[in-house]
This record gives C-alpha cells, sequence and structure tokens, in this order.
RNA sequence: GCGCGGUUAGCUCAGUGGUAGAGCACUACCUUGACACGGUAGGGGUCAGAGGUUCGAAACCUCUACCGCGCACCA
C-alpha cells in the first residue's frame, strides 16, 4: 500500500488513470455482453468546436451516468462522436483561407475546397475529444462516429432516397428563410427574432384616379418600394372601401399598382394600408398569391438592391438603402413622416445578420410521424425531465411547418438529385434521385447544394450502431441535452425512429431513439448573461481543470446544477468542489495514518456514534437512489456532500478519536473497521462525480480488487440486531457539546484554551461517554454529576441531555443578560408550542405525529424554562 | 397575444402543509495529534405583493408586479 501525500495532485493523479481506464478497455462496450444495456448517445459537438462550460455539464452528466450504470452492473456503451456543422465549418474555413491564402472557396471550385475542408479538419479540427477526455469522460473512443464518415454519409442519403420515393421529400419554390451573410437557406428554427430599434416610414402613393391625392402607408423596409406590386387594406375597413380596386403610382419607380381588400390587414397598424412586396415578406407573399400579383425581387443573394430602374439605391447594401431612400422620397415631397419604432426581426443563428425572406426553390421535408412522436412523450414512452418541457414540445409539434433542408452550401451531405441536362426552359425539369448517379450522366447535372446538418443528426441515434451494437444498444437509454435543441434535435430523432424504425421489432417501444430524456440547464455568468465568447465570460474550462482538477470542476459544477433553470457560474463554486476533494483526501489520509483498511471489514461493537453514522449513511445512499431516479443531480451531490463533510469528518471521526488514540486495541480495531467500511462507501457513492479521485483512494487504502469502476455501489446496511434508539442520545449528546462550545465563545475562552465543564445530566449511559464528550468540547475536565453545585455566574445552558456549565469567572451582568435572552427566547417558543395545543382544531385534525411532538416540545421548553430561571434567580 | 419557468440570508441556491436551511461572503476565536483548500462559534430573512383554502401556508388556489425563456405577431 503506497502512502498518501501530504496533498492531493490532482495534475498527477487524473491523467494517470485515464491512461489506465484506456489501456485496461474500461470504456468498451460489450454488444456480446449477457448483461443488461445502458446506452447513451453523445449529442455530437461541432468538429470545429472547443470544450465550453456547456459541454462540462453536459458531458459530465452522462459520465456520471455511464460510471452509476456500470456499478450497478450494466453493459455500457457512451458513444461518442462529432458533427460535420454544414455552415459552420465552411465559414471557418472559408475565414482561415481568407485570412492564410487571400482565396475565397469560388477561387479554389468545389472539389478542391473540400479537400481542404478535410485538411483543416485533420489539423485544426476534433480539439474537443481530447478535453473531453481530461474531463474523465467514459466513452467508448473505439466507437467514435462522425457524420461525414461513409457510412453514416450513405445512411443519410438512403434515408432523403426513402422520403422522397415516399413522397415527404418534395422541392419547391416558396418563402424561405435567406441568410445573407452565409448565402444560404436556413430552417425556421434556425431563425431568432430579436427586437430592434428602427423607423416606421409613412410614405405617400399618389391615387391614380386623384391626382394631387394620396395614401399613407407605413414600412419599416422603405428600400423595399421598388417590389410593392400592390397595396391593401382590410374589407372592412371604411375609410378605404372606396379605393379598392383602383390603382396607386408606386413612387419609385413609378408604376401603377393595384389596390386590394385582404383579411389579413390589421386596420389599428399604421394607417391601416400595407404595402405588398411578395417577394420579401412572407405575409406580402401570400397576399400576393391570393390577388395575383406579381413578384419582384430586388435583392441580390448577398443583401444588396438590385434595381437599375432606381439608379440611387442599385448596388447598395439593404441597410444603407434604407436611409437613402427614405432620403430619396423625402426629397420628392413622398415621406410623410418617419418615427422611431421598435419591431422584431429575424436572425440567422449561425450569421447573427437579419435573415431575408426569399422566394427560392429548394428541398422540403414533410416531417412524418408527428402524430406518434406525440403520443410517445405524452404517454410518458419517452420521459422528459424536467417534465414542462413535455409542453414546449407539444407546441412545436402542434404548428409544424415542413422543413427546408436545402443548403447553399458546399461541405455538408450532398443532395442526391440530379437534372436533366436537356430540359426545356419553363417546362417541368426532370429530376433523378438515388444513391447512385444516373447512368447516362453525361446528361445529367447533381444538385449543387448539401443537406441541413440536422437532416443527418436525426439518424445520430442509432446510424452511429453496427447491427449487432443496435440490436444490444437501441433504443437507447437516456440522452442529455440542453434545452435549446429542443426542436433540432430532440423532436427530430424521435421522428427518425418511429419512420425509420431500426428497433429490434417494428413495435413503438423498440424504435423510440430513447426512453428518457435529461434536459440540463443553461450557465450564464455572475450578472445572468449568457455565456459568449465577444463578452468574455466564458471561463476556459481546461483552465478550470488546471486550478481545480477535472473532478473538482465536475464535482463543483454538478452541485449547483438545478434540473431545468439556468445556472449562475461562480468560479467559487468550483473551488468549493477542489476543496472537497481535498476534504476527501484528507480524512483518507488520516485514515491510512492508523494502517492498513480491511476490504471486508468486520463491523463489531458498534459504538453509539458509528451506529448513528450507519444509520445516516443508509438514509444517504436512499437520498442518493432517489436522486438518480429524479435525475436531480445537484441534490445527490449535495447529500453526499453533507455526509461526508459534517456526519463523517466533523462528528464521527472526532468521536472515533477517541477510540483511535485509546489503549483499548478491540474498541480502535472496531472505529477502524466503520472507518473503512464508510470511507468505501463513500468513494463508490462517489465515484461517478469524481471519478479520479475516488479511484485513487481505492486503490491506495486498497478497498477492494481491481477498479472502482466496476465495483457494485454499497447497499443499505441491515442494522438488526441495534439498537437505534441510541440515536437519540448521539443527538443530545451532539447538541450538548454544540451548546458547551457555545458557552465557551461567549465567555471568550480562546480556542486554543482547554477549559472545564459540569454536566448535570440523570442520563445513565453517560459515563462511557466521558471522555469523547471531553474531547468535542476540547475540556480540561468533565465532571458529569446530576447535583453539580456551581457558583452563582456560572455560565450554563439546558439541553435535552441537562445542563451543561462551564466552569470559568465571568462576569455576573453579562451572564445575567445571557440568560434573559435565553429565557425570553424558551418563552417565545414555549407560547407558540401552547397557543397549538390549546387550539381544539390543531390536537383534533393535526396528524398524531405531530401533536405528540409538540407535546414533547412543550414538556422540554418548561423544564429548560425552569432550570433557567433558576440559574437567572442565583445571580 | 398564447405558453413555460422564476422571485427564500449580501451572493449562489435547497426546502411542496407542521417553529425558515446549506455553501460562499461577513464577524470573533484558533496553525490542537487528517485537512487554514481547515476547525469552532456567531450575526443576518415580515420566504416579491395582495386575496383565498386550511387548525396551520415559503409550500396549495386566484390575481398583481418584476425577471428570464419559447411560440405567434412584427406593415
Amino acid at each position: 500500500m503506497a502512502e498518501l501525500s501530504k496533498t492531493y495532485d490532482p495534475k498527477t493523479v487524473e491523467p494517470k488513470w485515464y491512461q489506465r481506464w484506456i489501456d485496461d478497455h474500461n470504456f468498451e462496450a460489450d454488444a456480446n455482453s449477457k448483461k443488461k444495456p445502458f446506452s447513451i448517445v453523445m449529442p455530437p459537438p461541432n468538429i470545429t468546436g472547443v470544450l465550453t462550460l456547456g459541454h462540462v455539464l453536459n458531458n459530465s452528466i452522462q459520465d456520471i451516468l455511464a460510471r452509476r450504470a456500470r456499478m450497478v452492473g450494466f453493459e455500457v456503451l457512451w458513444l461518442p462522436g462529432m458533427d460535420h456543422a454544414g455552415i459552420g465549418t465552411q465559414t471557418a474555413v472559408e475565414k482561415w483561407l481568407r485570412k492564410n491564402e487571400g482565396v475565397t472557396r469560388h477561387d479554389l471550385g468545389r472539389e478542391t475546397f473540400l479537400q481542404r475542408v478535410l485538411e483543416w479538419q485533420d489539423k485544426h479540427g476534433g480539439i474537443i475529444i481530447q478535453q473531453l477526455k481530461r474531463l474523465g469522460c467514459s466513452c467508448d473512443w473505439t466507437r467514435q462516429r462522425y457524420t461525414m464518415d461513409e457510412d453514416y454519409a450513405r445512411a443519410v442519403a438512403e434515408v432523403f432516397v426513402d422520403l422522397y420515393e415516399k413522397g415527404l421529400i418534395y422541392r419547391g419554390r416558396r418563402m424561405i428563410n435567406w441568410d445573407p451573410a452565409a448565402q444560404t437557406a436556413l430552417s425556421d428554427e434556425e431563425v431568432i427574432s430579436k427586437p430592434q430599434s428602427g423607423n416606421l416610414y409613412y410614405v405617400r402613393y399618389e391615387i391614380v384616379d386623384e391626382p394631387g391625392n394620396f395614401l399613407e402607408v407605413a414600412t419599416t423596409r422603405p428600400e423595399t418600394i421598388m417590389a410593392d406590386t400592390g397595396v391593401a387594406v382590410h374589407p372592412k375597413d371604411k375609410r378605404y372601401t372606396k379605393l379598392v380596386g383602383k390603382d396607386v403610382w408606386r413612387p419609385m419607380p413609378r408604376e401603377k399598382i393595384p389596390v386590394v381588400a385582404d383579411d389579413a390587414i390589421d386596420p389599428e397598424f399604421g394607417t391601416g394600408i400595407l404595402k405588398v412586396t411578395p417577394a420579401h415578406d412572407k405575409l406580402d407573399f401570400e397576399i400576393g398569391q391570393r390577388h395575383k400579383m406579381a413578384v419582384i425581387d430586388v435583392l441580390t443573394p448577398d443583401g444588396k438592391i438590385n434595381c437599375p430602374a432606381v439608379p440611387e439605391l442599385d448596388g447598395l447594401d439593404r441597410f444603407d438603402a434604407r436611409s437613402r431612400a427614405a432620403e430619396l422620397l423625402d426629397a420628392r415631397g413622398l415621406l410623410a413622416k418617419a418615427e422611431p419604432y421598435q419591431n422584431n426581426v429575424g436572425f440567422s443563428d449561425r450569421s447573427d445578420v437579419p435573415v431575408e425572406p426569399r422566394l427560392s426553390e429548394q428541398w422540403f421535408l414533410k416531417y412524418p410521424k408527428t402524430k406518434e412522436a406525440l403520443v410517445v412523450v405524452k404517454k410518458h414512452l419517452i420521459r422528459f425531465f424536467p417534465r414542462h418541457w413535455e409542453k414546449v414540445y407539444e407546441q412545436w409539434i402542434k404548428n409544424i411547418q415542413d422543413w427546408c433542408i436545402s443548403r447553399q452550401v458546399w461541405w455538408g451531405h450532398r443532395i442526391p438529385a440530379w437534372y436533366a441536362k436537356s430540359q426545356i426552359p419553363k417546362t417541368k425539369p426532370q429530376i433523378y434521385v438515388g444513391l447512385k448517379p444516373p447512368k447516362d450522366p453525361e446528361n445529367w447535372i447533381q444538385d449543387n447544394d448539401t443537406l441541413d446538418t440536422w437532416f443527418s443528426s436525426w439518424l445520430w441515434a442509432y446510424e452511429t450502431m453496427d447491427l449487432k451494437t443496435r440490436k444490444k444498444f437501441y433504443p437507447t437509454s437516456t440522452l442529455v441535452t440542453g434545452p435549446d435543441i429542443i426542436f433540432f434535435w430532440v423532436a427530430r430523432m424521435i421522428f427518425a425512429g418511429l419512420e425509420f424504425k431500426p428497433g429490434k421489432t417494428t413495435k413503438t417501444e423498440d424504435n423510440i431513439p430513447f426512453h428518457d430524456v435529461f434536459f440540463t440547464s443553461i450557465i450564464r455568468d455572475k450578472q445572468g448573461r449568457k455565456m459568449s465568447k465577444s463578452l468574455g465570460n466564458s471561463p476556459d474550462p481546461l483552465d478550470l481543470i488546471d486550478k481545480y482538477g477535472a473532478d473538482g470542476l465536475r464535482f463543483g459544477l454538478m452541485r449547483i446544477a438545478p434540473s431545468g433553470q439556468d445556472i449562475r457560474f461562480d468560479e467559487k463554486q468550483i473551488e468549493e468542489g477542489r476543496n472537497f476533494a481535498t476534504k476527501l483526501w484528507n480524512v483518507a489520509r488520516f485514515r491510512q495514518m492508523h494502517g492498513p483498511s480491511e476490504a471486508a471489514p468486520k463491523l463489531e461493537k458498534l459504538s453509539i456514534y458509528a451506529i448513528e453514522l450507519l444509520a445516516r449513511l443508509n438514509e444517504t445512499i436512499d437520498a442518493v437512489e432517489k436522486g438518480y431516479r429524479e435525475y436531480e443531480f445537484n441534490t445527490i451531490g449535495q447529500r453526499l456532500y453533507d455526509f461526508i463533510w459534517n456526519d463523517y469528518c466533523d462528528w464521527f471521526v472526532e468521536t472515533a478519536k477517541t477510540e483511535i488514540f485509546s489503549a483499548d486495541e478491540s474498541s480502535k480495531k472496531s472505529a477502524l473497521a466503520v472507518m473503512d467500511y464508510v470511507l468505501s462507501a463513500i468513494v463508490r457513492l462517489l465515484h461517478p462525480f469524481m471519478p479520479h479521485i475516488t479511484e485513487e483512494l481505492w486503490s491506495l487504502l486498497g478497498l477492494g480488487d481491481g477498479s472502482i469502476q466496476f465495483a457494485p455501489l454499497p447497499k443499505k446496511i441491515a442494522l438488526k440486531g441495534v439498537d437505534l434508539t441510541k440515536r437519540n442520545l448521539v443527538a443530545a449528546i451532539y447538541e450538548t457539546v454544540q451548546a458547551g462550545r457555545n458557552l465557551r465563545a461567549l465567555a471568550r475562552v480562546p480556542s486554543n484554551q482547554k477549559a472545564k465543564f459540569a454536566l448535570r445530566s440523570k442520563e445513565e449511559e453517560l459515563s462511557a461517554e466521558q471522555g469523547t464528550i471531553a474531547r468535542l468540547l476540547s475540556a480540561s475536565e468533565l465532571v458529569i454529576n446530576p447535583s453539580f453545585q456551581a457558583g452563582a455566574g456560572t455560565p450554563i445552558a439546558t439541553t435535552a441531555l441537562g445542563e451543561i456549565l462551564l466552569i470559568v469567572d465571568v462576569d455576573l451582568s453579562a451572564e445575567r443578560d445571557r440568560l434573559d435572552k435565553e429565557i425570553a427566547k424558551v418563552e417565545a417558543d414555549l407560547r407558540i408550542v401552547e397557543s397549538k395545543l390549546n387550539n381544539k382544531s390543531f390536537v383534533d385534525r393535526a396528524p398524531r405525529d405531530v401533536v405528540e411532538l409538540n407535546r414533547q416540545r412543550q414538556e422540554t421548553y418548561t423544564e429548560q424554562l425552569r432550570l433557567l430561571k433558576q440559574a437567572r434567580e442565583k445571580l
């Protein structure tokens, strides 16, 4: 047995064990195992990503679940991998190329560019995997997957072809969200609306029949006036009914456009007249369709004005054009007014620029199995933790729209669709969709677009597994993810599972992708702001690991992570995690100083303190068990922290010193055996949270054979034949000790000075505990005598055990004040209890034990009051 | 507008019907034979507000205010 060093050094211990676990293949899942399966697929981080605190939280939880499951006896698969992040990676590589080589992807061409992405990826990608290893993640790295793996990519294409053949995927010209920065279409989920302050411009449109008469139209986007092909009013709006059917002059370029009536108009907004710009607004497009209006597109893909008819604006950026358009209108007397106005604008999640609604030819998916997906969650075949996310999920599914799945980026899964070269313009194009190129490739051109990255991620729960693995481990047990991707990923994986049925049978319960979903918290900074690079408020987890150890970081974070709420991150909390690791280390060191530990200690001649400790351990095991059932990791962490620090270190170990330092070998042995038993339980309970230090202690103390990772979890000890009423005595002793210490502090006896105490108690068994109580009080002498006579002014406190007195000369008036205060407090408590007991309704209706508790309190307080008053009179 | 959370000690958060809790921070004492990343003791809260249910409400119900999030609208 190696000796424990004076301080715990995570920097050497953590990498040492991680390497050992890898070398021993401890994380590898055996698909042939007879054990029951437990599986998790890791939400794949982006290949460009670096570890954030969010990842730390997320993956710590997954690791905790995986490690716990191994100890319970499951065959565990935690399947890691990465995501190719189409838009994100392409943008990152383009940026790098521009900076380092001064070229764009168009300069290179598609094939060369993709080659460069692969090179870049090998060099700079996947850092996060190494970082996850430093955290201690017990993933099966032999099964690591990537969404661009050959097999995986083939599966994505197969799914596309399948859904196309089922008629669920179709190509169509529709209004989509266009990201002018990334120059691609986006799904609705990738658009976030943000409040923006701008102006509401009131623009004058002259009525054709009535020269000199104008309509006023309120708009936030004067730069799109050139694309107006009508104005619209509400059919019941009496102010304008006579105008419906007439024409007005579009201000620029000057052209006749019709006035139509449409129910979609809100008469209350602005002037009640809407300029209809079908090419650049979703609602306008629908109105345009209803009234057969023309569609004029005046924006280029990168968000510039394309309108040679108005040369002043042509070629300008859309935001420059906005103010310029207002100036132009004003100069022509066509701007009635402009008022400051705040509205919501859709931003691209990725590029953080306003999205343009745009009419475009794209691929869409009509979601399969939406009803079924709702049912499996409502019926709790899939359980959400916390439950309230069910409602969010339901709301989304009920309002679901077809998914725009094509992206105008090169990096990703290319759409397996080809168009006939010989097609005559304006006729329906001939489309070929298949896994292999058409037989006569010279006559076809493949679609340039790739698929939305999420269109590959939605297969992640099973396409990452080979058939044998799938048979053993699908459906997965638990998905751990952030609530921010509930639509992007969670819901879509459910659709995919139900639609493609990868399970062993066609039954629904064999095909859902997971049984439980745990939604983690979102980590914010102290001020409640989201962590972001630009704010610089996001600490680097690797720095935190260097400072506090991976175990410290994990524990600190887990203990403050309430389920389903945001976390306010404070480094102090991680420091606590580190301190806790040190505490554990030292209390183990204390044990080791008194000889080797036993892996199977015999629990004999239990002291009353040991009984209390073991009873508390049982309670802790129950609480931890319950915590896991309900995914309340902060509760588990807190319970273990309290048990170890308070029950074990502060109380038990301090009492046990009496036996350990005594000459009685058998009682010393007994105390050490209890320590071994409880330490063994502690490190096993704690192992999922703090894998490295617990493995180190398991090994150094020799608490069991082999790795702690596969040690069975501690079971509750049967305390048969043990007198549990002794717990009351222990509680009374601890209370008395605290009261005695309090007297010391009030009498200003310095901590390093021993003091004489007396205890007036009728408790018979107390003499055996005299030494321990004296130790806890740091007493030079402890007299136990029910009729101890003390001089006037002796500080006194009453407890369940009797009266504790501090034998010391003291200022009488101070002691008088103190007693008066204490008497007042006890009197107040007694009053509360008596008012209850005098209340007939309370006595009749409250549960018996509650009434009984109050009766006992009444007795105790009355007795305390009597003794205190007696003491007070003597002064 | 609809929906979901939240509001408890200076800070971060537990507490779901029976006399308000933890950690940090703060104050005092202490380097005593595991640990100063420590020990002991202490101060500090009309549990956002109002009403209701109840013998009893921080907890359950209703309303209000404020904070956060999602969806819809967003001319």
